[in-house]
Parts: C-alpha cells; sequence; structure tokens
DNA sequence: ATACCCTTCATTTTT
DNA sequence: TGAAGGGTAT
C-alpha cells in the first residue's frame, strides 16, 4: 500500500522514479501538480528523505503556496519545511543568507519595473541622452535580454555592433554600476546574480548541492537561461532533478524563456528518463480535439497527443459579433443566461484575452449588468503611489543607499526641495562618488544650495536618521506609524478632501494591516524580509485578489494570466489577425516562424482551460487606439475543424443584433458615442438574411468591404460647409474634412475659434 | 513651483 | 482611447 496507489499508471512512474534526471512531459490537465505533491509526499513519507533536503521552484508564489498547502494535508507539519519558492524568492532568499561569503550587503533592495525605469531616467539625465534619440524603455529590455542571456556590460560592449549598440553597452555599465551604488538588484540580477556567485564560490555552492539531494522544478518550459543554469548547479551533485514541464505551453519566450532547455534536457543528463502524462482530466473531448487539432500546426514539439474518456460534450462556439462592444454584450447576455439555466454559476465562468486593453468593453458591460467580476492582474497593491512611497521610506530605513527610493520620497509629502536642488546635490554626489545620503550628511560642501534648500534638506536628513534610530528601538507596526507621523505622510492625506485621497488613506491603513499581519505570523519577521516579500509579490498574490475572487464573480485575465487555471465555463475573445495573433508576431513571421507558433500554443493554452463549455469570439470592428479597424478572423479559427464547431443556437434564437436596432431606429442623435456614423449600428447584408440570424463564421459571411464603405456613407451630414453640433464647443460650420472612415478629420469653426477634430471621437450631431 | 494643456505613444505577456 | 511626459502659462 502506497499514496503513489491514487495515481493513474504515468502518474505513479513520474512519482515514484525519484532516482536521477527525470524529465516529465505534462499535457494540459494531466494531473502535473498532483503527481509534484505525491512525488514529494512519497519521498517524505516513504522514502524518508528529510524535508529539508528537498527544493520545489514554481513558476508564481501562488502555485508555491498551493503546492505547500496540498503537501501539507499529505504529509502534515513536515511540508514546512521542504523548500518551495519562485526562481526568484529562491534566489532573494540565497542571497540575504550567503550575503557574507559572497561579498554582499544583506540589506539590499529588489528593484521592480518601476524603480528601474525611475533609475534608467536619472541615467539618461547624468549622461546627457537624449530619450527621443534612444527610448529609455528599449535600452531596459536590451539590458534585461543581455542578463537573461548572462552577458556582463563589459562583454556586451566589447562585442557591440555600430554606436548604437555600443552606446546601449555604456549606459548598460552606468546601471550596473548604480544598482551596486544603491545596494540593489534587478529581477534578472537575482538570478543571475546567485549563478555567478555560486561559480565563484565553490564551497558555498557545494553546501547547498549536498543539502538538496531531491530537486523539483515545475514549468519548466519557461526556464530561462540563468534559471537553466541554476538548475544544473544545484543538482550537479545527486542528479535528482524532476523537471516538469509542456513544450505546447511554452508562451513566455518573448521574455528569454528557452524552450532548449526542455527540449534537450535528455542531451543535458544522457541517463535521464522520460516519462509522459497524456490523459486530460479535465476538459470534454470535443474542447481536447480542438486543443489537439490546433497545437498539431505547430512545427517545433515533442509530440504528444491528449486523451480522455470524457464525453465528447458540447460543441465549441464560435461566434462572430460587429464590434468590439458587441461582443462584449454577447458574452455578458451569454452568461447571464447560463446563471439562469443554472448552468454555470459565475465563479465557475473565465473570460480570456491577449491583451489587458480588451478588457474594458467587457468590464464596462459587466458593470452595466450589474455581474461580479474581478480582473486579475490589473495594478497591484504594491504598486499603487501611496503604498510605494510608504514603501521606499521603509526601504530606506533599512538600505540608504537606496537613492531611488531616497529620490522618491525627498520631496513627498512637499517639503521645499525641488528639483534643481535635488540635481545641486545629486551632481555632487556623483562627482565625488559619494551616496546621496551621505551627502545629505555634509551638505555644506555642496556648492549652490541657498540657505532655504539646505535647511529643508537638512531636516529630511533629521527625519531619515530619527527614523532609522527607531527602527532599531522598536517593532514593525510601531515604526511604520512613526514613518507615517513624522514624515508629515499622514497629514498629507488628512490634508486633502477628496474621494480619492480618501482611497489612498484606506490604502495606507490596508498595509498597515498587511504588515501587522505579517509580524504576527512570522516570528522572525524583519522589516527587511517584508519588503523582500512584497517586492516579490504580483497582483494575483495580492489578499485582494483572492478575497475577490472568493466572492464568486466572473474572473477577467489575460491568456497568460490563465496558465495553470480551469474553470468549467471558458470565452476566449478578440480572435482577430493582428490581435491574437499579435501584429508583431505576424511581422516576425518571415524572420522568425517561432513568433506565430507562440501564439498558437497561447491559443492552446486558452482552449485547455475549458472544463465543460468553451465560446470562442471574434468582433468585425475593434477599437484599436481610439480608432475602429476593420479586423479579419485569426488564422487559428481554421485550425480547429468544423465539426467541432456549433451552428450558434444562442444567437440565432436571441437575433440581439439585428432585431434590437433596427426596432428602434435612428433612437439616437445620429452620433452618439456607440453608434458613431465612423461605427456602422448595422451594415445591411447584401443578400438578406433569415430573420433573427447572427452573422456567423461558418455561414461565409465575412466583412466586406461594401458592409464598411455603405455604412460610412451615413456621414454624408459631415460634408463641408454643413452645420454641425459639438458636445463641448456648440454649433460649428465645417470648413474642411480629412481622411475616411475612423480617420476622418474636420476643422470646424465654432463662435470665436476653429478646431480641428477627429470624427471618430467627437459627439457630433447635424445642427 | 505648480497647474494645466498639449503632444506623443502605445498594446503583448510577468518574476 | 488613455496614460504619461514635456512645455508653457500662471
Amino acid at each position: 500500500m502506497s499514496i503513489l496507489d491514487a495515481l493513474n499508471p504515468p502518474q505513479r512512474e513520474a512519482a515514484s522514479t525519484v532516482a536521477g534526471p527525470l524529465l516529465v512531459l505534462a499535457g494540459a490537465g494531466s494531473g502535473k501538480t498532483r503527481v509534484l505533491t505525491y512525488r514529494i509526499a512519497h519521498l517524505v513519507r516513504e522514502l524518508d528523505v528529510a524535508p529539508w533536503r528537498i527544493l520545489a521552484v514554481t513558476f508564481t508564489n501562488k502555485a508555491a503556496g498551493e503546492m505547500r498547502e496540498r503537501i501539507e494535508q499529505l504529509i502534515g507539519d513536515q511540508a514546512e519545511k521542504v523548500w518551495i519558492g519562485t526562481f526568484h524568492a529562491i534566489c532573494a532568499r540565497l542571497l540575504r543568507y550567503e550575503a557574507q561569503a559572497f561579498g554582499l550587503d544583506p540589506n539590499f533592495t529588489i528593484y521592480d519595473e518601476d524603480d528601474r525605469r525611475a533609475l534608467m531616467r536619472r541615467l539618461f539625465a547624468a549622461l546627457n541622452l537624449d530619450d527621443k534619440e534612444l527610448a529609455p524603455r528599449s535600452v531596459i529590455s536590451q539590458i534585461s535580454s543581455a542578463k537573461n542571456a548572462m552577458i556582463e556590460p563589459l562583454r556586451f560592449t566589447q562585442e557591440a555592433n555600430g554606436p548604437r549598440q555600443r552606446q546601449i553597452g555604456e549606459i548598460y555599465t552606468a546601471y550596473e554600476t548604480a544598482l551596486r551604488q544603491n545596494n540593489a538588484f534587478d529581477f534578472d540580477d537575482l538570478l543571475v546574480e546567485v549563478v555567478r556567485q555560486f561559480d565563484q564560490h565553490k564551497d558555498v555552492l557545494a553546501r547547498y548541492q549536498d543539502r538538496f539531494q531531491y530537486i523539483l522544478i515545475d514549468e519548466y518550459q519557461d526556464t530561462n537561461r540563468p534559471q537553466y543554469l541554476l538548475s544544473q548547479q544545484l543538482a550537479g551533485q545527486h542528479r535528482n532533478i524532476c523537471c516538469v514541464g509542456d513544450d505546447d505551453q511554452s508562451i513566455y519566450q518573448f521574455r528569454g524563456a528557452d524552450i532548449r532547455n526542455i527540449l534537450d534536457f535528455e542531451q543535458d543528463y544522457p541517463e535521464a528518463h522520460t516519462v509522459r502524462l497524456e490523459q486530460n482530466y479535465r476538459s470534454t473531448g470535443n474542447i481536447l480535439a480542438a486543443a489537439n487539432a490546433v497545437i498539431g500546426h505547430n512545427k517545433h514539439r515533442k509530440g504528444k497527443e491528449l486523451w480522455t474518456q470524457a464525453d465528447p460534450g458540447d460543441r465549441i462556439d464560435l461566434v462572430h459579433n460587429d464590434t468590439d462592444r458587441d461582443e462584449a454584450r454577447f458574452i455578458i447576455r451569454t452568461i447571464q443566461k447560463h446563471r439562469d439555466n443554472w448552468d454555470f454559476n459565475t465563479s465557475e465562468i473565465a473570460i480570456l484575452y491577449r491583451t489587458n486593453a480588451q478588457s474594458r468593453p467587457l468590464e464596462e458591460e459587466l458593470q452595466r449588468a450589474r455581474l461580479p467580476y474581478t480582473i486579475v492582474g490589473g495594478i497591484r497593491f504594491y504598486e499603487r503611489k501611496e503604498v510605494k512611497d510608504l514603501l521606499a521610506y521603509l526601504r530606506l530605513l533599512v538600505n540608504p543607499s537606496d537613492a531611488v527610493s531616497l529620490q522618491r520620497v525627498i520631496n513627498v509629502p512637499k517639503r521645499g526641495i525641488g528639483g534643481t536642488t535635488v540635481e545641486r546635490v545629486q551632481n555632487y554626489a556623483r562627482e565625488q562618488g559619494f551616496t546621496l545620503y551621505s551627502t545629505l550628511g555634509q551638505l555644506d560642501q555642496v556648492p549652490g544650495l541657498n540657505a532655504r534648500a539646505r535647511k529643508h534638506l537638512d531636516e529630511f536628513y533629521g527625519l531619515l536618521k530619527s527614523l532609522r534610530q527607531r527602527h532599531e528601538e522598536v517593532g514593525l507596526e510601531e515604526l511604520v506609524a512613526d514613518v507615517l507621523e513624522n514624515s508629515g505622510y499622514r497629514a498629507m492625506l488628512h490634508a486633502e478632501n477628496t474621494p480619492e485621497a480618501e482611497a489612498r488613506r484606506q490604502n495606507v491603513e490596508q498595509l498597515q494591516a498587511f504588515i501587522s499581519e505579517y509580524a504576527q505570523n512570522n516570528e522572525e519577521a524583519t522589516l527587511t524580509s517584508f519588503l523582500e516579500e512584497t517586492a516579490l509579490m504580483t497582483p494575483q498574490d495580492d489578499a485582494e485578489a483572492d478575497a475577490e475572487t472568493a466572492k464568486g464573480g466572473i474572473t477577467l485575465m489575460t491568456l497568460h494570466s490563465a496558465k495553470g487555471l480551469e474553470y468549467p465555463l471558458v470565452f476566449i475573445c478578440g480572435l482577430e489577425e493582428k490581435l491574437f495573433p499579435t501584429l508583431r508576431a505576424i511581422d516576425e513571421e518571415a524572420a522568425d516562424p517561432q513568433a506565430i507558433e507562440e501564439e498558437r500554443r497561447l491559443f492552446y493554452v486558452g482552449i485547455t482551460r475549458a472544463e465543460r463549455r468553451l465560446y470562442i469570439t471574434y468582433a468585425r470592428l475593434r477599437y484599436t487606439y481610439g480608432n475602429l479597424v476593420e479586423t479579419l478572423p485569426s488564422r487559428f479559427l481554421e485550425e480547429i475543424p468544423q465539426e467541432l464547431l456549433k451552428a450558434s443556437l444562442e444567437t440565432r434564437e436571441s437575433g440581439w443584433t439585428g432585431r434590437q436596432r433596427s426596432a428602434r431606429p435612428g433612437r439616437k442623435p445620429a452620433n452618439r458615442r456607440p453608434d458613431s456614423p465612423t461605427r456602422p449600428s448595422k451594415p445591411k447584408r447584401t443578400t438578406p438574411a433569415p430573420e433573427g440570424v447572427h452573422y456567423e463564421w461558418d455561414e461565409g459571411s465575412q466583412p466586406s468591404r461594401a458592409d464598411f464603405d455603405e455604412a460610412i456613407d451615413q456621414e454624408d451630414f459631415l460634408a463641408v460647409g454643413r452645420w454641425v453640433l459639438h458636445g463641448t464647443w456648440g454649433r460649428g460650420q465645417i470648413t474642411a474634412r480629412q481622411g475616411s472612415g475612423a480617420e476622418m478629420k474636420l476643422s470646424i469653426r465654432f463662435s470665436g475659434q476653429t478646431k480641428r477634430v477627429a470624427v471618430a471621437y467627437a459627439q457630433l450631431e447635424p445642427a
């Protein structure tokens, strides 16, 4: 009798093959997490392995938390001692534990994207660079790629091609120097630094190699170069490394994930075993067949075919709408229908999309329908301005070298320290090679400061010094209260009497609550460890997000965020060329067919999230950058076999597009937002369709040029010389007209002045 | 020093 | 469309 009896044969093989390297190719919904948790339970309970000698690496903090919980159910308290975490969290921990051996200051700060941008902006100023000539964004991304490829500044500069690359090399060098001066690491550094340090300190590495007798790595298809190297380093001695992944679900190559890590596993470890988990326990037969068919179009695969014992279930609904707004309305109506029929309740439903921007119409329609929902991955709690301000103060207390944080709060709340003043101090600090903070202690040396500025700077320095003193003396909660009080931040929030300020107050209070909770739950809670945790949090990890989900709402998120999740009813929307696959992937296609394949994998991930019912939608017209743009159906749609698709009965019966609108002709002034002239309300079909039948993909009624042009003809009232009414400017006469369709712009003479107006935005009515 | 207005730019994706 | 940054007016 073994724990593993609960597994199917391949799962059991994967969980019980503990000696030597093992690659588990786990298809979507094949019980991957189950294998991982049972494997650990088996090691501890049946093979008597000490839990602290096991290392499990996951892709997200959330996955780490869930894994720990599930292991706890199998082996109890012992689960606490297993090392479980993301690569980033584990690396941050290693850097602090081994700071002394590595010659580091353990109080380093972890810079997020925001901090990184702030630092880069400052570097551009210091190096006298023009950010119009060279986009900081692009520099940051190139530096990040370089780090992920383990190329350090020196080598980057040496191998640079042309003056531009050399310049980026210089910026990279300056960026790294600044990070070190600030005693800070960015996300990429956390990984790269550990790998380098282990290379240089083999004795330290040897300790961990010896310690981690068993290593498990989840989502192996999405590991990048440094993560791969770290895995190799740590597994170097025992070689009991179990990598679990699915090459078909590799969706992070754009940010440096290297699919070769999984494809070449058997070459890296010649003695490796490979187990395939191909039985799917999640989806109905039709959904699975669609997924298999779609992914079958990719050429670069290990090869794997999922199967299921489940019934075929319903066919997949492929639904075509006029506009993105209609698409949103259709989805909401369908949800209401399913809810009213008791097919699904709202917490069982997910709406997935390619880009975050697509969430807006959905959100608006959900609100209108008063349906509960949560958007995953919006702005995370720890990125809100007031929260970051407060955290910046706290970071400064443990790491005064952190110039990014220092500059963030030096004049927040306002204390009369302006940009010019800061610049003077900064210049002096740079010239002398001092940190910004230490320069505050010797202001009399800084040239060009007036007495007032000096006084204010001195007071600020005094504030930080006294708070640092408090940090030594009091607990976390009291410290935070002191920061808020003594910095004047609380007073600032209270002075402003607006609803926004009230929201900010609440956020600050919530942060205080989190800190209290953290202090109570962790016996050895320090400010440093708290800051580390918050730095590595993602929106999905926010307690707030969890609470929202628990309320039973519909979940909205990008396809990327949906990885690893499952829902009984799934909508995938926006299946249109240039959106999904993205324009970028299409452009790159000629040079790199991999780009489209990654998009296809993303679609595959989306399809396989669905358990019982799947809707795939696309719109003929979509707002893009504020313009209404004609679209083409995604190439991926053709890859789903017709027999798996349903002639969409729902839309047929309700006939909501045609009827609703034609029933109330001209019910609104020609030009109200949702039905503006550039937004054809209901293009007439050349061949009349049966009453109530909605356009559909398989009816061959793809958007035609004629439909579009016809709609635009409605804009005759916008001819030169006509009088129109403008929402803001009142009555005016059209004096000129440029462009057509969504791009049309008018010059209109109002009483007093002439304005140029984009028809797509302006709310115009005939006057 | 601050506020507002204007222009520009962006849409992948996240640790 | 919108956010965000820069520039100009106050």
